[in-house]
DNA sequence: ATTTTTCTTGCTCGCGCGAGCAAATGTGGA
DNA sequence: TCCACATTTGCTCGCGCGAGCAAGAAAAAT
């Protein structure tokens, strides 16, 4: 009876009921939800004829826990403020589902916190803990793999020397040093670098490559100055201090950014607060591409990560139980809009 | 030994070795781990030494198996271009967490695709499934609850009439009346409406409401437009197909908009596209105040979401056991910017 | 028709933990 | 000291499935 009405919250239906309504044992019902598993076709029909009138799905806590593989990564993401996060979570989940994974997301408030992240994942012994963010540094990191078990730790969108983690990221050295010579080709000599949250060893090489590049060429380092979160109302609150520190004549020309959050924060101050004009009084550079990079309001020349193409090398990094340890840079893409 | 060094990706250490060198059963083991078992002080602190020590953590998975709740949840979102998107998931993951609830992230592509995601929901037997999105409609939620065992659906940011399903949501028909209020007082009197995505039974009572009060105001119904996502680039073509195909003398003194997403596309296009000065020229409305609502580019008037208090709401529906059918409507609060 | 090979099926055992009860231990009062 | 009672501990059994093997069935080869 198809049509037979279940209740709403109906007594689990195991694989035990599905055996005997198909007149197979309950071996046979599990094979038959294994792709790999070798069944008739005839009793693969019996059971998925039973299976679906009494609305049976295998148990993945179950499976798991027999089978040691959760097909479950966690995904610890620390930095909301920052759009491109929604960015990276759209396509790592997209991929990631399906390709068979499932997506614990943890939101890790702080740096502490994300230890205790870390140790709720092992609690559901996923398979893979992928990071992103700005608190995973090479202490939380050594930490985990010292105290935990996982199987894998992959550290996105930030590169890392750390043995035993696999870092996937763009080379921000290449992709700076692009970016510093094309600001430095448009005529552009005075820059001031904004960067984002410093850790002594969590961070991004972009600002060393960027200051590294004009010290060459022009025997002076420009100022940096660090904004503690990637949140655009934070990058615009500090870029108005310094900018209103200096005189008017003792302006940057250029301000390179270290990724596009930062960047439209600096353009939202530098339009609205200062009233001077992008590009013309001040020029402004990006990193990320975030959608909003396009937006009218911005036109940020910005550097494009290769994102798809870095997400589908982590699900064949995740499919390999023996990579374990690598560091793998992507090159990306120069993005000259209206900003600089 | 506690300085003892581990292979990164020791075997497993289960409760059974922590008995053993603790000195006590394994069930003691476990219930030091459990916070309303009855255990002596001083056993529990044998306990936990020996664990600190092997480095040992209850298996979650089983632990669920045994005992039929998983404490976790599963979120399944459709509309990533939706800027809102990412503070709806911050504010969830950081509040279930706190409260001791794993999250599942979903990203469910369509609305076929819907289905499938609370299957594969379903198989990690989920203590309960939030649905943030649009495609969430009531052949979903009756297939879900017909078909499979949820424990609670809860509809968030969206209020449904299904029965066995729990809502969470702000009161449209409120908002969008002192929306309507409030323009109406401003003396806009040409208002163009700028809808989301609309489906016969999941859509926001937001369009119906504005028109209504202005039918009921000036026996006239204002145009509207329909954007198929909630995504402000899409939502910046088709306002610039609607405005463009209007005269100059005929365009609207208004554009009420769904959500902030469809309200800043409208307003790049206005500004940028046209021309015109907001507000001066066309007004603008939004709905959820987002964090770039409060941006210079966009000073958007807007309502917004008491968010805090309706996922603060959502973890003490979630605890409640017997709680599985009710649709609860919050007041929000009226942010008036420049914008309109 | 018989044997060999291949495929399919059933089964034992174990994954790591929790519910719930029984035994053991502890506590206090008469 | 002894007993009634409360607290703590250990234990049996089961949660639902998978690995891996052995028995059975089917297909292929002789």
């Amino acid at each position: 009876m198809p049509n037979e009405k279940r209740p709403p919250f109906a007594e689990n239906v195991t694989a035990d009921d599905v055996a005997i309504a198909a007149g197979v044992s309950r071996w046979t019902v599990n094979r038959a939800f294994r792709k790999d598993a070798s069944i008739s076709p005839k009793s693969l029909q019996k059971v998925m004829v039973a299976a679906e009138r009494l609305g049976y799905l295998p148990d993945l806590r179950a499976a798991s826990l027999a089978s040691d593989r959760s097909n479950l990564v966690a995904l610890l993401i620390d930095d909301f403020a920052n759009p491109h996060k929604l960015v990276m979570m759209e396509r790592l989940t997209r991929i990631l589902r399906r390709e068979g994974w499932d997506v614990l997301l943890v939101n890790t408030l702080d740096r502490d916190d994300a230890g205790h992240a870390l140790l709720n994942a092992s609690q559901r012994r996923v398979d893979a803990v992928i990071l992103i963010g700005i608190q995973f540094d090479d202490d939380v990191l050594e930490t985990a793999l010292q105290a935990r078990r996982f199987r894998k730790l992959i550290v996105f969108a930030r590169s890392s020397e750390n043995p035993n983690t696999i870092s996937i990221a763009v080379d921000d050295v290449g992709a700076m040093t692009e970016l510093a010579r094309y600001v430095h080709q448009r005529g552009y000599r005075r820059p001031l670098f904004l960067a984002g949250p410093q850790s002594h060893s969590a961070h991004l090489l972009r600002k060393e490559t960027f200051l590294e590049y004009w010290g060459k060429h022009f025997s002076f380092q420009p100022e940096s100055v660090t904004v503690p979160a990637y949140d655009p109302a934070l990058a615009a609150t500090i870029a108005m201090e310094t900018l209103s520190r200096r005189g008017p004549s003792d302006l940057p020309d250029v301000i390179v950014c270290e990724n596009d959050a930062l960047a439209m924060g600096a353009t939202d101050v530098i339009r609205h607060k200062l009233g001077l004009e992008i590009p013309k009084d001040i020029a402004i550079t990006g990193f990320d591409d975030v959608p909003q990079a396009d937006n009218p309001n911005y036109r940020l020349t910005t550097y494009r990560q290769p994102l798809t193409e870095m997400v589908e090398y982590l699900v064949k990094v995740l499919a390999d139980p023996e990579e374990r340890d690598l560091n793998r840079l992507f090159t990306g893409r120069l993005i000259p809009r209206h900003s600089a």
